[in-house]
DNA sequence: TTTTGATAAG
DNA sequence: CTTATCAAAA
Protein backbone atom coordinates (compact mmCIF):
# COMPACT_ATOMS: atom_id res chain seq x y z
CA UNK A 1 0.00 0.00 0.00
CA UNK A 2 1.27 3.63 -0.85
CA UNK A 3 -0.31 6.73 -0.63
CA UNK A 4 1.32 10.45 -0.65
CA UNK A 5 -0.15 13.26 0.04
CA UNK A 6 1.67 15.95 -1.87
CA UNK A 7 -0.42 19.41 -0.55
CA UNK A 8 1.64 21.50 -3.60
CA UNK A 9 0.79 19.38 -6.30
CA UNK A 10 1.79 21.80 -8.83
CA UNK A 11 5.25 20.93 -7.70
CA UNK A 12 4.43 17.50 -9.05
CA UNK A 13 3.23 19.02 -12.51
CA UNK A 14 6.51 20.89 -13.00
CA UNK A 15 8.77 17.89 -11.82
CA UNK A 16 6.81 16.03 -14.61
CA UNK A 17 6.74 19.05 -17.04
CA UNK A 18 10.96 19.54 -16.71
CA UNK A 19 11.56 15.53 -17.48
CA UNK A 20 8.85 14.24 -19.70
CA UNK A 21 10.83 15.91 -22.87
CA UNK A 22 14.45 14.06 -21.48
CA UNK A 23 12.97 10.50 -20.63
CA UNK A 24 10.09 8.88 -21.89
CA UNK A 25 9.51 5.79 -19.81
CA UNK A 26 10.99 5.53 -15.85
CA UNK A 27 10.87 3.45 -12.36
CA UNK A 28 9.58 5.76 -9.65
CA UNK A 29 10.90 4.22 -6.62
CA UNK A 30 9.11 4.76 -3.33
CA UNK A 31 10.88 4.14 0.05
CA UNK A 32 10.63 5.23 3.93
CA UNK A 33 13.09 7.80 2.46
CA UNK A 34 11.21 9.68 -0.34
CA UNK A 35 9.36 9.66 -3.90
CA UNK A 36 13.14 9.65 -6.09
CA UNK A 37 13.63 8.80 -10.01
CA UNK A 38 17.05 7.90 -11.48
CA UNK A 39 16.95 7.38 -15.29
CA UNK A 40 19.12 7.88 -18.52
CA UNK A 41 17.80 10.10 -21.33
CA UNK A 42 16.42 7.96 -24.26
CA UNK A 43 19.72 8.58 -26.36
CA UNK A 44 21.70 7.56 -22.98
CA UNK A 45 23.81 10.75 -23.20
CA UNK A 46 21.90 12.50 -20.04
CA UNK A 47 20.76 11.19 -16.60
CA UNK A 48 17.82 12.84 -14.59
CA UNK A 49 17.77 12.29 -10.68
CA UNK A 50 14.74 13.71 -8.70
CA UNK A 51 14.04 13.46 -4.71
CA UNK A 52 10.81 14.42 -3.23
CA UNK A 53 11.67 13.48 0.03
CA UNK A 54 9.24 11.97 2.34
CA UNK A 55 9.10 14.71 5.19
CA UNK A 56 7.81 17.11 2.13
CA UNK A 57 4.74 15.10 1.93
CA UNK A 58 1.59 15.50 4.17
CA UNK A 59 0.84 12.05 4.25
CA UNK A 60 3.70 9.53 3.44
CA UNK A 61 2.72 5.63 3.47
CA UNK A 62 5.08 3.62 1.92
CA UNK A 63 4.77 0.18 3.16
CA UNK A 64 7.62 -1.41 1.56
CA UNK A 65 9.85 -0.48 -1.51
CA UNK A 66 8.29 -0.15 -4.37
CA UNK A 67 9.47 0.97 -8.26
CA UNK A 68 6.21 1.46 -10.44
CA UNK A 69 7.35 2.24 -14.27
CA UNK A 70 5.58 5.04 -15.64
CA UNK A 71 5.70 6.51 -19.47
CA UNK A 72 6.06 10.03 -18.03
CA UNK A 73 4.76 11.36 -21.03
CA UNK A 74 0.97 9.69 -20.20
CA UNK A 75 2.03 10.31 -16.64
CA UNK A 76 2.37 14.61 -17.71
CA UNK A 77 -0.94 14.10 -19.35
CA UNK A 78 -3.34 12.76 -16.13
CA UNK A 79 -1.10 15.65 -13.60
CA UNK A 80 -2.40 18.51 -16.42
CA UNK A 81 -5.39 17.45 -15.42
CA UNK A 82 -4.94 18.78 -11.83
CA UNK A 83 -5.53 22.24 -10.98
CA UNK A 84 -2.38 24.46 -9.77
CA UNK A 85 -3.55 24.82 -6.08
CA UNK A 86 -5.05 21.09 -6.81
CA UNK A 87 -3.82 18.41 -3.60
CA UNK A 88 -2.48 15.89 -5.40
CA UNK A 89 -2.23 12.17 -3.78
CA UNK A 90 -0.15 8.95 -5.40
CA UNK A 91 -2.13 5.79 -4.64
CA UNK A 92 -1.09 2.16 -5.67
CA UNK A 93 -2.04 -1.11 -3.84
CA UNK A 94 0.67 -3.87 -3.71
CA UNK A 95 0.95 -6.21 -6.72
CA UNK A 96 -1.35 -3.86 -8.53
CA UNK A 97 -0.47 -2.59 -11.90
CA UNK A 98 -1.72 0.79 -11.75
CA UNK A 99 -1.11 3.90 -10.05
CA UNK A 100 -3.83 6.18 -8.95
CA UNK A 101 -3.66 10.16 -9.02
CA UNK A 102 -6.27 11.73 -7.28
CA UNK A 103 -6.60 15.34 -7.17
CA UNK A 104 -8.73 17.67 -4.19
CA UNK A 105 -9.63 21.11 -5.56
CA UNK A 106 -8.95 23.32 -2.64
CA UNK A 107 -12.65 23.51 -2.01
CA UNK A 108 -12.92 19.58 -2.07
CA UNK A 109 -15.95 20.18 -4.49
CA UNK A 110 -13.50 18.68 -6.99
CA UNK A 111 -12.26 15.99 -6.66
CA UNK A 112 -10.78 13.52 -9.25
CA UNK A 113 -9.11 10.42 -10.14
CA UNK A 114 -6.48 9.43 -12.38
CA UNK A 115 -5.79 5.46 -12.98
CA UNK A 116 -3.02 4.98 -15.04
CA UNK A 117 -1.29 1.72 -15.90
CA UNK A 118 2.21 0.41 -15.10
CA UNK A 119 5.06 -0.54 -17.26
CA UNK A 120 7.81 -3.14 -16.69
CA UNK A 121 11.14 -1.08 -17.56
CA UNK A 122 14.98 -2.23 -16.20
CA UNK A 123 16.70 0.04 -14.64
CA UNK A 124 20.04 0.08 -14.09
CA UNK A 125 20.27 2.29 -10.92
CA UNK A 126 23.40 4.07 -11.01
CA UNK A 127 25.22 4.74 -7.72
CA UNK A 128 26.40 8.12 -8.72
CA UNK A 129 29.54 8.78 -6.62
CA UNK A 130 29.66 12.07 -4.57
CA UNK A 131 32.50 14.15 -6.20
CA UNK A 132 34.88 16.95 -5.03
CA UNK A 133 34.21 19.75 -8.05
CA UNK A 134 36.63 22.67 -9.34
CA UNK A 135 33.49 24.55 -9.03
CA UNK A 136 30.56 25.07 -8.11
CA UNK A 137 28.12 28.32 -9.85
CA UNK A 138 24.86 29.18 -7.99
CA UNK A 139 22.85 31.86 -10.21
CA UNK A 140 19.36 32.75 -11.39
CA UNK A 141 17.85 29.46 -12.72
CA UNK A 142 16.21 32.41 -15.44
CA UNK A 143 19.11 33.97 -16.40
CA UNK A 144 20.74 30.52 -16.91
CA UNK A 145 17.86 29.40 -19.16
CA UNK A 146 18.19 32.72 -21.16
CA UNK A 147 21.83 32.16 -21.90
CA UNK A 148 21.49 28.56 -23.14
CA UNK A 149 18.55 29.48 -25.24
CA UNK A 150 20.56 32.60 -26.84
CA UNK A 151 23.69 30.67 -27.18
CA UNK A 152 21.46 27.68 -28.97
CA UNK A 153 20.54 30.26 -31.84
CA UNK A 154 23.83 30.64 -33.19
CA UNK A 155 25.80 27.13 -32.18
CA UNK A 156 25.49 23.60 -30.91
CA UNK A 157 27.70 23.31 -28.11
CA UNK A 158 28.98 25.59 -25.26
CA UNK A 159 32.21 26.07 -23.29
CA UNK A 160 31.91 26.88 -19.65
CA UNK A 161 34.60 28.27 -18.02
CA UNK A 162 35.02 29.43 -14.73
CA UNK A 163 37.80 31.94 -13.10
CA UNK A 164 37.57 33.69 -9.92
CA UNK A 165 36.13 37.12 -11.65
CA UNK A 166 33.27 34.96 -13.41
CA UNK A 167 31.70 32.41 -15.74
CA UNK A 168 32.03 32.51 -19.04
CA UNK A 169 29.54 30.60 -21.50
CA UNK A 170 30.79 30.66 -24.65
CA UNK A 171 30.11 29.51 -28.24
CA UNK A 172 30.37 29.34 -32.26
CA UNK A 173 28.69 28.80 -35.01
CA UNK A 174 28.36 29.52 -38.82
CA UNK A 175 27.21 32.95 -38.02
CA UNK A 176 29.86 33.98 -35.66
CA UNK A 177 30.73 33.47 -31.90
CA UNK A 178 29.22 34.55 -28.86
CA UNK A 179 30.70 35.11 -25.52
CA UNK A 180 28.69 36.06 -22.14
CA UNK A 181 30.34 36.33 -18.87
CA UNK A 182 28.56 36.88 -15.55
CA UNK A 183 30.86 37.85 -13.04
CA UNK A 184 30.71 36.99 -8.98
CA UNK A 185 27.83 39.07 -7.61
CA UNK A 186 26.75 38.98 -4.14
CA UNK A 187 25.80 42.33 -3.70
CA UNK A 188 21.65 42.28 -4.77
CA UNK A 189 18.60 42.89 -2.94
CA UNK A 190 17.49 39.10 -3.33
CA UNK A 191 19.99 36.50 -2.79
CA UNK A 192 18.09 34.60 -5.54
CA UNK A 193 19.45 36.93 -8.16
CA UNK A 194 22.67 36.50 -6.52
CA UNK A 195 25.85 34.56 -8.68
CA UNK A 196 28.12 32.89 -6.50
CA UNK A 197 31.20 31.11 -7.77
CA UNK A 198 33.38 28.83 -5.89
CA UNK A 199 36.29 27.68 -7.33
CA UNK A 200 38.89 25.43 -6.35
CA UNK A 201 40.62 25.32 -9.99
CA UNK A 202 39.42 27.17 -13.08
CA UNK A 203 37.92 24.78 -15.48
CA UNK A 204 36.60 25.03 -19.24
CA UNK A 205 33.89 22.51 -20.30
CA UNK A 206 32.08 21.70 -23.24
CA UNK A 207 28.42 20.57 -23.49
CA UNK A 208 25.64 19.90 -25.81
CA UNK A 209 23.23 23.27 -26.07
CA UNK A 210 20.64 20.69 -26.72
CA UNK A 211 20.97 19.15 -23.43
CA UNK A 212 21.48 22.23 -21.41
CA UNK A 213 17.99 23.61 -22.77
CA UNK A 214 16.16 20.76 -22.01
CA UNK A 215 17.41 20.84 -18.51
CA UNK A 216 16.11 24.74 -18.26
CA UNK A 217 12.91 23.37 -18.60
CA UNK A 218 13.10 22.81 -14.90
CA UNK A 219 13.41 26.46 -14.39
CA UNK A 220 9.54 26.89 -12.91
CA UNK A 221 11.03 24.71 -10.09
CA UNK A 222 13.40 27.25 -8.52
CA UNK A 223 14.62 30.71 -8.71
CA UNK A 224 18.34 29.08 -8.36
CA UNK A 225 20.37 26.87 -10.30
CA UNK A 226 23.44 25.21 -9.16
CA UNK A 227 26.26 23.97 -12.17
CA UNK A 228 28.98 22.02 -10.22
CA UNK A 229 31.79 21.55 -12.76
CA UNK A 230 35.25 19.30 -12.79
CA UNK A 231 37.29 18.10 -15.75
CA UNK A 232 36.68 14.68 -16.66
CA UNK A 233 33.24 14.31 -14.86
CA UNK A 234 29.84 14.85 -15.68
CA UNK A 235 28.39 18.69 -15.07
CA UNK A 236 26.02 18.20 -12.74
CA UNK A 237 22.70 21.08 -12.79
CA UNK A 238 20.56 21.09 -9.68
CA UNK A 239 17.15 22.51 -9.52
CA UNK A 240 16.27 22.67 -5.42
CA UNK A 241 12.94 21.80 -4.89
CA UNK A 242 11.89 23.86 -2.09
CA UNK A 243 11.39 22.13 1.04
CA UNK A 244 11.24 18.11 -0.64
CA UNK A 245 14.41 17.69 -2.35
CA UNK A 246 15.66 18.20 -5.92
CA UNK A 247 16.34 17.24 -9.55
CA UNK A 248 19.58 17.03 -10.86
CA UNK A 249 20.69 16.61 -14.31
CA UNK A 250 23.82 15.05 -15.32
CA UNK A 251 25.87 15.73 -18.35
CA UNK A 252 29.33 14.39 -19.85
CA UNK A 253 31.15 17.13 -21.31
CA UNK A 254 32.50 17.17 -25.21
CA UNK A 255 36.09 16.13 -25.77
CA UNK A 256 37.38 19.16 -26.58
CA UNK A 257 38.24 20.01 -30.46
CA UNK A 258 41.21 21.09 -31.93
CA UNK A 259 40.22 24.93 -33.41
CA UNK A 260 41.28 24.17 -36.64
CA UNK A 261 39.24 20.95 -36.42
CA UNK A 262 35.54 22.43 -35.86
CA UNK A 263 32.50 20.71 -36.62
CA UNK A 264 34.55 17.15 -37.78
CA UNK A 265 31.01 15.52 -37.89
CA UNK A 266 29.72 17.46 -40.75
CA UNK B 1 -36.90 47.11 -43.59
CA UNK B 2 -34.46 45.21 -41.13
CA UNK B 3 -32.51 47.72 -38.48
CA UNK B 4 -31.05 46.26 -35.18
CA UNK B 5 -28.95 47.96 -33.09
CA UNK B 6 -26.64 46.14 -30.32
CA UNK B 7 -24.64 48.75 -27.96
CA UNK B 8 -22.71 45.57 -26.54
CA UNK B 9 -21.38 44.40 -30.12
CA UNK B 10 -19.18 41.86 -28.05
CA UNK B 11 -22.04 39.60 -27.41
CA UNK B 12 -22.23 38.89 -30.91
CA UNK B 13 -18.91 38.66 -31.48
CA UNK B 14 -18.58 35.40 -29.34
CA UNK B 15 -21.75 34.06 -30.25
CA UNK B 16 -20.00 33.45 -33.87
CA UNK B 17 -17.39 32.57 -31.74
CA UNK B 18 -19.46 29.92 -30.63
CA UNK B 19 -20.94 28.72 -33.06
CA UNK B 20 -18.62 28.64 -36.16
CA UNK B 21 -16.96 25.72 -35.67
CA UNK B 22 -20.13 23.82 -35.32
CA UNK B 23 -22.46 25.66 -38.33
CA UNK B 24 -21.04 26.77 -41.46
CA UNK B 25 -23.89 27.83 -43.07
CA UNK B 26 -27.19 28.60 -41.45
CA UNK B 27 -30.59 31.20 -41.65
CA UNK B 28 -30.85 33.40 -39.30
CA UNK B 29 -34.42 34.51 -38.53
CA UNK B 30 -35.74 37.67 -37.63
CA UNK B 31 -39.12 38.11 -36.17
CA UNK B 32 -40.93 40.43 -33.51
CA UNK B 33 -39.55 38.22 -31.04
CA UNK B 34 -35.67 38.42 -31.93
CA UNK B 35 -32.64 37.27 -34.16
CA UNK B 36 -33.04 33.44 -34.03
CA UNK B 37 -30.70 30.58 -35.06
CA UNK B 38 -31.53 27.07 -35.81
CA UNK B 39 -28.91 24.45 -37.11
CA UNK B 40 -27.38 20.98 -37.23
CA UNK B 41 -24.38 20.98 -36.97
CA UNK B 42 -22.09 19.86 -40.56
CA UNK B 43 -22.60 16.22 -39.62
CA UNK B 44 -25.92 16.48 -38.56
CA UNK B 45 -25.57 15.22 -35.01
CA UNK B 46 -25.61 17.91 -32.47
CA UNK B 47 -28.15 21.10 -32.64
CA UNK B 48 -27.41 24.66 -31.93
CA UNK B 49 -30.29 26.88 -31.26
CA UNK B 50 -29.33 30.49 -30.85
CA UNK B 51 -32.00 33.93 -29.51
CA UNK B 52 -31.61 37.08 -29.05
CA UNK B 53 -34.66 38.78 -27.93
CA UNK B 54 -36.00 42.09 -29.33
CA UNK B 55 -36.06 43.26 -26.20
CA UNK B 56 -32.27 43.08 -25.56
CA UNK B 57 -31.30 45.70 -28.40
CA UNK B 58 -30.93 49.28 -28.15
CA UNK B 59 -33.26 49.68 -31.49
CA UNK B 60 -35.27 46.80 -32.78
CA UNK B 61 -36.86 46.91 -36.45
CA UNK B 62 -38.50 44.29 -38.29
CA UNK B 63 -40.95 45.24 -40.39
CA UNK B 64 -41.26 41.82 -41.70
CA UNK B 65 -40.00 38.08 -40.42
CA UNK B 66 -36.73 37.35 -42.86
CA UNK B 67 -34.87 34.62 -42.49
CA UNK B 68 -31.08 35.80 -43.87
CA UNK B 69 -28.64 32.87 -44.82
CA UNK B 70 -25.04 32.98 -44.04
CA UNK B 71 -21.83 31.42 -44.14
CA UNK B 72 -20.93 31.86 -40.11
CA UNK B 73 -17.62 31.61 -41.42
CA UNK B 74 -17.86 35.12 -43.36
CA UNK B 75 -19.94 36.88 -40.88
CA UNK B 76 -17.40 35.97 -37.83
CA UNK B 77 -14.51 37.54 -40.09
CA UNK B 78 -16.13 40.60 -40.60
CA UNK B 79 -17.30 41.06 -36.67
CA UNK B 80 -13.89 39.90 -35.73
CA UNK B 81 -13.61 43.61 -37.22
CA UNK B 82 -15.30 45.37 -35.12
CA UNK B 83 -13.65 46.85 -31.30
CA UNK B 84 -14.79 45.05 -28.14
CA UNK B 85 -16.42 48.16 -27.21
CA UNK B 86 -18.41 48.79 -30.66
CA UNK B 87 -21.68 49.19 -31.19
CA UNK B 88 -23.02 46.84 -33.70
CA UNK B 89 -26.07 47.26 -36.11
CA UNK B 90 -27.44 44.65 -38.28
CA UNK B 91 -28.92 46.11 -41.48
CA UNK B 92 -30.93 44.38 -44.63
CA UNK B 93 -33.05 46.02 -46.88
CA UNK B 94 -36.18 44.18 -47.85
CA UNK B 95 -35.70 42.10 -50.94
CA UNK B 96 -31.75 42.71 -50.64
CA UNK B 97 -29.78 39.95 -51.02
CA UNK B 98 -27.03 41.77 -48.35
CA UNK B 99 -26.64 42.13 -45.24
CA UNK B 100 -24.62 45.03 -43.34
CA UNK B 101 -23.26 45.15 -40.38
CA UNK B 102 -22.09 48.43 -39.19
CA UNK B 103 -19.60 48.90 -36.12
CA UNK B 104 -19.53 52.10 -33.97
CA UNK B 105 -16.14 52.67 -31.89
CA UNK B 106 -17.53 54.17 -28.29
CA UNK B 107 -16.14 57.71 -29.45
CA UNK B 108 -18.02 57.68 -32.71
CA UNK B 109 -14.10 58.43 -33.72
CA UNK B 110 -14.46 55.18 -36.19
CA UNK B 111 -17.44 53.97 -37.81
CA UNK B 112 -17.52 50.62 -40.15
CA UNK B 113 -20.10 48.86 -42.11
CA UNK B 114 -19.50 45.50 -44.30
CA UNK B 115 -21.45 44.26 -46.47
CA UNK B 116 -21.73 40.62 -46.81
CA UNK B 117 -23.82 38.78 -49.19
CA UNK B 118 -26.90 36.05 -48.31
CA UNK B 119 -27.19 32.96 -49.54
CA UNK B 120 -30.18 30.51 -50.06
CA UNK B 121 -29.73 27.71 -47.26
CA UNK B 122 -33.46 25.70 -47.03
CA UNK B 123 -33.09 24.45 -43.60
CA UNK B 124 -35.52 22.21 -41.82
CA UNK B 125 -36.70 24.29 -38.57
CA UNK B 126 -37.52 21.60 -36.03
CA UNK B 127 -39.98 22.24 -33.08
CA UNK B 128 -37.66 21.15 -30.05
CA UNK B 129 -40.07 20.54 -27.16
CA UNK B 130 -40.08 21.02 -24.08
CA UNK B 131 -39.35 18.13 -22.21
CA UNK B 132 -39.10 17.46 -18.58
CA UNK B 133 -35.68 16.42 -17.30
CA UNK B 134 -34.18 13.68 -15.09
CA UNK B 135 -31.21 16.14 -13.70
CA UNK B 136 -30.43 19.54 -14.48
CA UNK B 137 -26.92 20.76 -13.60
CA UNK B 138 -26.26 24.44 -13.50
CA UNK B 139 -22.31 24.78 -12.66
CA UNK B 140 -19.27 27.79 -13.86
CA UNK B 141 -18.98 27.63 -17.36
CA UNK B 142 -14.96 27.74 -17.06
CA UNK B 143 -15.43 24.55 -14.78
CA UNK B 144 -17.95 22.63 -17.60
CA UNK B 145 -14.93 23.91 -19.96
CA UNK B 146 -12.36 22.65 -17.89
CA UNK B 147 -13.13 18.76 -17.60
CA UNK B 148 -14.27 18.60 -21.12
CA UNK B 149 -10.82 19.45 -21.98
CA UNK B 150 -8.81 17.36 -19.60
CA UNK B 151 -10.85 14.58 -20.30
CA UNK B 152 -10.58 14.63 -24.05
CA UNK B 153 -6.84 14.26 -23.69
CA UNK B 154 -7.31 11.21 -21.86
CA UNK B 155 -10.64 9.46 -23.87
CA UNK B 156 -12.93 10.05 -26.70
CA UNK B 157 -15.94 10.05 -24.61
CA UNK B 158 -17.54 11.29 -21.98
CA UNK B 159 -20.00 9.52 -19.49
CA UNK B 160 -22.10 12.11 -17.34
CA UNK B 161 -23.76 10.52 -14.15
CA UNK B 162 -26.08 12.86 -11.49
CA UNK B 163 -26.92 11.52 -8.40
CA UNK B 164 -28.06 13.72 -5.47
CA UNK B 165 -24.58 14.00 -4.17
CA UNK B 166 -23.26 15.15 -7.21
CA UNK B 167 -22.44 14.65 -10.67
CA UNK B 168 -19.17 12.26 -12.12
CA UNK B 169 -17.86 13.15 -16.05
CA UNK B 170 -16.06 9.84 -16.73
CA UNK B 171 -13.40 8.58 -19.06
CA UNK B 172 -11.23 5.19 -20.28
CA UNK B 173 -8.93 5.56 -23.10
CA UNK B 174 -5.21 3.92 -23.90
CA UNK B 175 -3.50 5.21 -21.07
CA UNK B 176 -6.12 4.40 -18.15
CA UNK B 177 -9.54 6.02 -16.45
CA UNK B 178 -10.69 9.23 -14.99
CA UNK B 179 -13.39 9.90 -12.87
CA UNK B 180 -14.04 13.66 -11.65
CA UNK B 181 -16.61 14.08 -9.28
CA UNK B 182 -18.13 17.61 -8.54
CA UNK B 183 -20.46 17.46 -5.61
CA UNK B 184 -23.33 19.61 -5.15
CA UNK B 185 -22.44 23.41 -3.58
CA UNK B 186 -24.58 26.09 -3.31
CA UNK B 187 -23.07 27.68 0.23
CA UNK B 188 -20.31 29.73 -2.18
CA UNK B 189 -19.43 33.71 -2.39
CA UNK B 190 -20.35 34.27 -5.60
CA UNK B 191 -23.58 32.66 -7.06
CA UNK B 192 -22.12 32.22 -10.56
CA UNK B 193 -19.52 29.34 -8.59
CA UNK B 194 -22.11 27.27 -7.03
CA UNK B 195 -22.83 23.80 -8.34
CA UNK B 196 -26.41 23.35 -8.04
CA UNK B 197 -28.22 19.62 -9.03
CA UNK B 198 -31.87 19.45 -9.38
CA UNK B 199 -32.59 15.66 -10.09
CA UNK B 200 -36.06 13.67 -10.17
CA UNK B 201 -34.19 10.39 -10.90
CA UNK B 202 -30.00 9.09 -11.60
CA UNK B 203 -29.26 9.68 -14.81
CA UNK B 204 -26.02 8.09 -16.94
CA UNK B 205 -25.41 9.18 -20.04
CA UNK B 206 -22.25 9.01 -22.58
CA UNK B 207 -21.13 11.41 -25.51
CA UNK B 208 -18.45 12.40 -27.78
CA UNK B 209 -16.22 14.38 -26.17
CA UNK B 210 -15.17 16.01 -29.63
CA UNK B 211 -19.25 17.93 -29.07
CA UNK B 212 -18.93 19.25 -25.72
CA UNK B 213 -15.35 20.53 -26.42
CA UNK B 214 -16.98 22.38 -29.40
CA UNK B 215 -20.37 23.39 -27.19
CA UNK B 216 -18.07 25.21 -24.89
CA UNK B 217 -16.26 27.70 -27.11
CA UNK B 218 -19.43 29.46 -25.57
CA UNK B 219 -17.57 29.54 -22.45
CA UNK B 220 -16.88 33.47 -23.11
CA UNK B 221 -20.82 33.96 -23.32
CA UNK B 222 -21.74 33.34 -19.39
CA UNK B 223 -20.33 32.72 -16.02
CA UNK B 224 -22.62 29.51 -16.00
CA UNK B 225 -23.70 26.71 -17.96
CA UNK B 226 -27.13 24.36 -17.69
CA UNK B 227 -26.68 20.65 -18.86
CA UNK B 228 -30.03 19.14 -18.65
CA UNK B 229 -30.38 15.02 -19.05
CA UNK B 230 -32.94 12.40 -19.63
CA UNK B 231 -32.21 9.43 -20.52
CA UNK B 232 -33.09 8.46 -24.39
CA UNK B 233 -32.89 12.20 -24.82
CA UNK B 234 -30.62 14.50 -26.03
CA UNK B 235 -28.54 16.28 -23.59
CA UNK B 236 -28.84 20.20 -23.61
CA UNK B 237 -26.22 22.53 -23.36
CA UNK B 238 -27.05 25.79 -22.32
CA UNK B 239 -25.33 29.32 -21.78
CA UNK B 240 -27.70 32.13 -20.90
CA UNK B 241 -26.92 35.22 -22.37
CA UNK B 242 -27.76 38.35 -20.17
CA UNK B 243 -30.54 40.51 -20.70
CA UNK B 244 -30.94 38.94 -24.36
CA UNK B 245 -31.70 34.93 -24.57
CA UNK B 246 -29.29 31.59 -25.02
CA UNK B 247 -27.61 29.74 -26.50
CA UNK B 248 -28.37 26.07 -26.84
CA UNK B 249 -26.61 22.69 -27.93
CA UNK B 250 -28.39 19.57 -28.55
CA UNK B 251 -26.58 16.14 -28.73
CA UNK B 252 -27.84 12.62 -28.30
CA UNK B 253 -26.20 10.31 -25.92
CA UNK B 254 -24.08 7.49 -27.39
CA UNK B 255 -25.97 4.25 -27.11
CA UNK B 256 -23.85 2.62 -23.81
CA UNK B 257 -21.33 -0.60 -24.78
CA UNK B 258 -21.20 -3.49 -22.16
CA UNK B 259 -18.73 -3.57 -20.14
CA UNK B 260 -16.70 -5.90 -22.07
CA UNK B 261 -17.28 -4.77 -25.93
CA UNK B 262 -15.08 -1.67 -25.35
CA UNK B 263 -13.92 -0.79 -28.53
CA UNK B 264 -15.37 -2.85 -30.29
CA UNK B 265 -14.06 -0.64 -33.73
CA UNK B 266 -11.04 -1.48 -33.32
C1' DT C 1 -3.88 29.26 -41.31
C1' DT C 2 -5.75 27.95 -37.20
C1' DT C 3 -5.50 26.24 -32.73
C1' DT C 4 -3.30 25.80 -28.43
C1' DG C 5 -0.01 26.80 -24.83
C1' DA C 6 2.84 30.27 -22.45
C1' DT C 7 3.54 34.46 -20.37
C1' DA C 8 2.63 38.98 -18.69
C1' DA C 9 -0.47 42.17 -16.73
C1' DG C 10 -4.43 43.44 -13.89
C1' DC D 1 -5.65 33.64 -9.83
C1' DT D 2 -7.85 35.17 -13.85
C1' DT D 3 -7.68 37.25 -18.31
C1' DA D 4 -5.55 39.12 -22.53
C1' DT D 5 -2.12 39.15 -25.75
C1' DC D 6 1.43 36.79 -28.20
C1' DA D 7 4.21 33.08 -29.96
C1' DA D 8 4.79 28.29 -31.30
C1' DA D 9 3.03 24.03 -33.16
C1' DA D 10 -0.14 21.29 -35.87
Amino acid sequence: MLELRLVQGSLLKKVLEAIKDLVTDANFDCSATGFSLQAMDSSHVALVALLLRSEGFEHYRCDRNLSMGMNLNNMAKMLKCAGNDDIITIKADDGSDTVTFMFESPTQDKISDFEMKLMDIDSEHLGIPEAEYHAIVRMPSAEFARICKDLASIGDTVVISVTKEGVKFSTRGDIGTANIVLRQNTTVDKPEEATIIEMNEPVSLTFALRYMNSFTKATPLSNTVTISLSSELPVVVEYKIAEMGYIRFYLAPKIEEDEDETKPQV
